[in-house]
DNA sequence: AATGAATGAGGATTCATTCAT
DNA sequence: GATGAATGAATCCTCATTCAT
């Protein structure tokens, strides 16, 4: 009857295992991006779409939504461990390494709120508090005995993510690091962590 | 063809136009306590269930979601607004009543994020943007010239926000008074307005 | 809670059973209004509200949505059969009311094409097909005989009825005007009858 | 928030990609049944089911409502242009595939009258002038220069459309070819264009 | 007799997730 | 391993209609 649609089209080749991790770096990356612009709760087509992958390959790298939020934050606190690893590392440059993804990520923002009662599903919970943990340890291992915030890290943490506001990333960033000031914190360059 | 015809089953009676102050009144009080537990993205279909009545009913009251929020945080932004305004109201009275809502109330806190992207509505936003206008007015005015958080009022405020996470709002009430004491700051009884 | 809402107001008074009458009138007025500017699938809240009623006013006088818009064809019919039964009636001129009566009015084009499947209750139906019987009795009664169009009458005006599109009135008269000359039928003045 | 879960039962088996030319040919078809059973305002999920999709599947190949429409009137216009474009095209033979669409199609019928103020979006309106032109430009050219109904072609074709009302098909048809023979116009057989 | 609130069914639309190819 | 179509549940929102006052 009607002009037979869409399917016929030539597909775009199946590039076989050796681009799976590359679709997966993809993924992240665009999640990243689709949640700064669109927030968490962005549709996950949005997320495969601007990978430019199907959305059978976001389900084969990731078993639901939550795990691709997951995904991302992992390498913002991976960035952070390894901030607080290096050897170099000192307080002030690991709290900026923190405090750029503080201000680059709605996501990782998200995530220091996400105990709340929002909805998330319980699985993502666990995760959360995982990952948290995993800032606490980083941060706590580099900063002096005795500092001033030593027992209420987190808490200074999720205080100045609460600041972090703001519709561009140096707005947040300006935000965030009064915000270490009122606290009495000095950071050091705000930055991502470049080995 | 829009046939929307009403079952001639017996329906659950309609109690009139008297109820609808009542119901007006039982819709915000049901959507605090479902944002509460569910986030601001709750269904409003939730909330008209929660509340009694029928969605129409919540459309009646309010034109979209954005409204019914603001309703919320109207009664929030009152509340300190009159705790500001009373005779004897002291820095850490209101505080300890801002606190109080801030504990209480996820929708508050989410508004004080409300201006990061996270595909909110535009007029959302410039309602947000009156509302916090609103509570630094009331807070400015009852703060003693020159005090330390003067210059960054909302800055603190939000920064409390943040730490305020938890399940519970015991939990959330400890964190919020943590949090000003990080700040230097001593709040009164954590506690709504009453006259 | 809450300020309590709405219903206190002072309600607008019962103006008592004298407007009745001008109320019904009212909103026929405004059924053709909302008719003509949204199409015969406006809301009947619109129509009460532009006739300044309360709804269930609607529903006293018209038991539904199609008693509606039967009560704004009578009228054009109505029309149409006193200029047919005047006294110094001519063919040209109860043409020409009829025309006019097309041009004005949406609902009353929809009445000629309400007999095909248009998801229209089965009383529209019955009640269209009398209406139309009255129309074509009136148009029949001044038509000399042996006029050309004398067998097809009401597929005749289905035609011109057929020609009247356009988004002004004006367009519409235009047309329909055409519509009659392409079958070789001269109108009078396209007016509404006045006595 | 956003469950949007599919309950673990089973699902009614995915054809596959395989089916998609099939369904959309198939919501074509349902389309043009169900608005001539119902009208152009029948719902789209009685389409969907009676093309035996999903809802979905309805919203992957047609963006809105209209779109709907158009894939429906596309066919139309397509065969006229067909019928107008064959070798042994004459007059006669194309108003005859002309009228078998408006005796066939309630919705080619609502196309021609779609300027009216009937509430339908723009974009629509834009579309069917766009159809309109093209069964104009089709017709006109099969006509033998200074044909009687030439200047005011598709004023005829409206009016013959005005005229095509009943409940069946070949009601209309009748109708149909009685409103060209007032228009002094013979038709051909009444058909759909066959190559 | 009028008012306008309440009800709730129905229709539009969006996505999470599955799965044939 | 990838693709992207299909599924359909869930949410939003809009009215027709009823009925307390």
């Amino acid at each position: 009857m009607t002009e037979h649609a869409t399917s016929d089209e030539r597909r775009p080749a199946n590039r076989g295992p050796r681009a799976a991790a590359g679709n997966r770096a993809a993924l992240v990356t665009a999640a990243r991006e689709v949640y700064a612009a669109h927030g968490l709760d962005a549709p996950l087509s949005a997320i495969a779409r601007r990978a430019g992958v199907g959305q059978g390959v976001l389900y084969r790298h990731f078993p639901d939504r939550d795990a691709v939020a997951a995904a991302v934050l992992e390498e913002n606190v991976r960035q952070i461990e390894q901030a607080a690893a290096a050897e170099d590392a000192t307080p002030d440059g690991v709290l900026g390494v923190l405090t750029w993804h503080l201000a680059q990520s709605a996501a990782f923002i998200g995530l220091l709120h996400a105990d709340g009662a929002s909805g998330r599903s319980t699985t993502g919970h666990a995760y959360a508090r995982d990952l948290s943990e995993r800032v606490e340890r980083a941060l706590r291992g580099c900063l002096p005995d005795g500092h001033r915030l030593a027992d209420d890290l987190m808490l200074a943490v999720a205080m100045v993510s609460g600041a972090v506001t703001g519709p561009t990333p140096e707005t947040r960033e300006h935000r965030a690091v009064a915000a270490w000031r009122l606290l009495g914190v000095t950071v050091g360059p705000v930055r991502p962590f470049a080995g």
